[in-house]
DNA sequence: TTGTAAGCGTTATCAT
DNA sequence: ATGATAACGCTTACAA
């Protein structure tokens, strides 16, 4: 606040009393007289009183905030998870700090400076795509912020970890597709180096696998950045249609891919499911206005944030470090676009 | 940050001088000498010391951050906002603390006491649906606090605002239907306490009289919670099939109700434009993906959060409080579906 | 040019 | 039960 706020002296001088009176009423100390505290009460509620986070948060070394860093904040799937830290945030009196990577290392390490500059309290992090060693989390780390991963992971730091089951929404995808009778099913997918691509895509070899189709690295594209740029994708599709044996259907492994692919497949007069199937992971809500076209796949993004932020508050508010880290792995959901699909002969 | 930080007086002891020698030295006072400025900044670089912005805070009764209020985060419209918001603080080095008032006024007069109570510098706010005074905002912007609102304004308060061109928006929106044949033009649209919804409404009813076509007010739904209830754009687009007289197009006014407009028709079998047309405000990415069956105004929403910050930190550095309030507004953008969309005769 | 001391708002440790 | 004082990290008159 501005101006003149109302502190603990002004009630002190109000009362003609000490400010470590105040402070005892108002913590509501044993060592206070009823009458007193009645009365400092009383007065703090007439001028307003206010404490001051920022005194506090001298005194006590903990400003009461957390950071979070993701790639970008204006992705549904993403801003559907800060909804969910912001809520658990907000119930336990917290601040959250947002920053963006925008997928780049570089601008992860800044970020992280930053939101260490402002000595937040615990760090929320699903790393960049270009992120692929712990060097810059594991000092501050060390040093003992908790830092807890959401989504996208990293080997080697002993951390709470919040994830969905990519392995098996990957292999649901992909089975439903098989089962609706397509053969040569290719995958848009982000960067090698995420954890997320791994788990996906080894979903999809398993499901092809199990229903004795080949796996061909011909029908397996990357975009190293997760369709944040369009032309990245359309030029993985591309890629796709101008093999000799092309694909009948498409397994998007994100949000943006998927959007992506969908794009390129409208600019490209390809109609869905008519000319080529698509099904992929997206958290979009107009996702289900392409019904019956589309079925995706939907992250519990909002629950994941908040089981990311209990985990992070848990870990800040207990005074001996955490000695078991856990791995909590959520459900997707399968939602599929309608049955009157049409079937593949 | 955690555990033992380095600060001023380490650096002082180490070097054998005062706190307020280091402190001139690292704020590059003019009072001080080439040769111990050198050895100080040495000396801090070694210690990899860092600022502390809590002390900082206290000391300079400000706390570097901003506040945000919005009505949703995981909403494409107000996370593209968001990021510009963000945008601008992290290069001027300021905190974004967000609150989301979920269209209750309630939850918006708590968000308020939170940020106030967390000592915000200025606050960027876009009104709930349920909000019709300035008295939760009055009192702390007498007391001086910054406020700039942003795309849902409120009449009463001295601030700078920013917005899109509604009105033209609309009215390009409403035209666009009326060029393509439409006769029966509908409009979803939001609370009539919302600045923006009477803005729009006055767009679009001005093209329909341009264009000697009758404003009927039965064609005039409005949904109180913009979409945020699914439930309640189905029931308006229900009421509007209802009627003896049946549009032939629908006009939304925000990202919610058009994909909750889509998403209805979608349910009652009808067909874009084929059987119904429409045109409504979108940012949503996947928008694009459902041309040439929809057009679309976009809103310049990054855009806004930035010049909205922008116009905020002004205020915040400036020392005297701004005379002159600046009524910022941008212009929307019509991405029309395409050439191919069917007449209607 | 450098050091001393007070102060930002709060709480904890001592006294009283 | 209450008051005085120091401390959290930093800046800034005011002295030296």
């Amino acid at each position: 606040m501005k101006f003149e706020a109302t502190t603990i002296k002004d009630i002190a001088k109000a009362l003609g009393l000490s400010t470590s009176t105040i402070s005892r009423a108002l913590r509501d100390s044993y060592e206070i007289s009823e009458e007193t505290k009645k009365l400092v009460l009383e007065c703090a509620e007439k001028l307003n009183y206010r404490p001051n986070p920022i005194a506090l948060s001298l005194k006590e070394r903990r400003s009461r905030s957390i950071g979070v860093i993701v790639c970008e904040i204006a992705n549904n799937f993403f801003s559907q998870i800060i909804n969910g830290i912001e809520s658990v945030a907000y119930e336990r009196g917290y601040n959250v700090i947002i920053a963006q990577s925008h997928e780049s290392y570089e601008r992860e390490i800044m970020d992280l400076q930053f939101l260490a500059s402002r000595s937040v309290d615990g760090l929320l992090i699903s790393v960049s795509t270009e992120t692929n060693d712990i060097n810059h989390l594991k000092s501050l780390h060390d040093r003992g912020l908790p830092i807890v991963f959401f989504d996208r992971t990293l080997e080697g730091l002993n951390t709470h970890s919040v994830i969905v089951d990519n392995f098996n929404g990957a292999y649901l995808a992909t089975e439903h597709l098989i089962k609706n009778g397509y053969k040569n099913i290719a995958a848009i997918t982000n960067s090698e180096f995420l954890s997320i691509t791994n788990e996906r895509l080894a979903g999809y070899k398993q499901a092809l696998i199990d229903n004795n189709l080949p796996v061909k690295n011909s029908f397996i594209q990357h975009c190293f950045y997760g369709g944040m740029v369009f032309s990245e994708v359309e030029e993985a599709v591309n890629k796709l249609f101008t093999q000799k044996q092309k694909p009948d259907a498409i397994f998007a492994t994100s949000d943006k891919l998927s959007s992506g692919c969908l794009k390129t497949l409208n600019r490209r007069g390809l109609s869905i499911p008519n000319d080529i199937a698509l099904v992929g992971f997206s958290n979009t809500d107009i996702a289900e206005l392409l019904k019956p076209s589309l079925t995706v796949i939907r992250q519990p993004a909002y629950e994941m944030g908040r089981a990311a932020t209990d985990l992070l508050l848990q870990q800040i508010e207990s005074k001996r470090p955490v000695k078991d880290f856990e791995k909590r792995v959520l459900l997707p959901e399968l939602i599929i676009g309608d049955s009157s699909s049409p079937l593949k002969k």
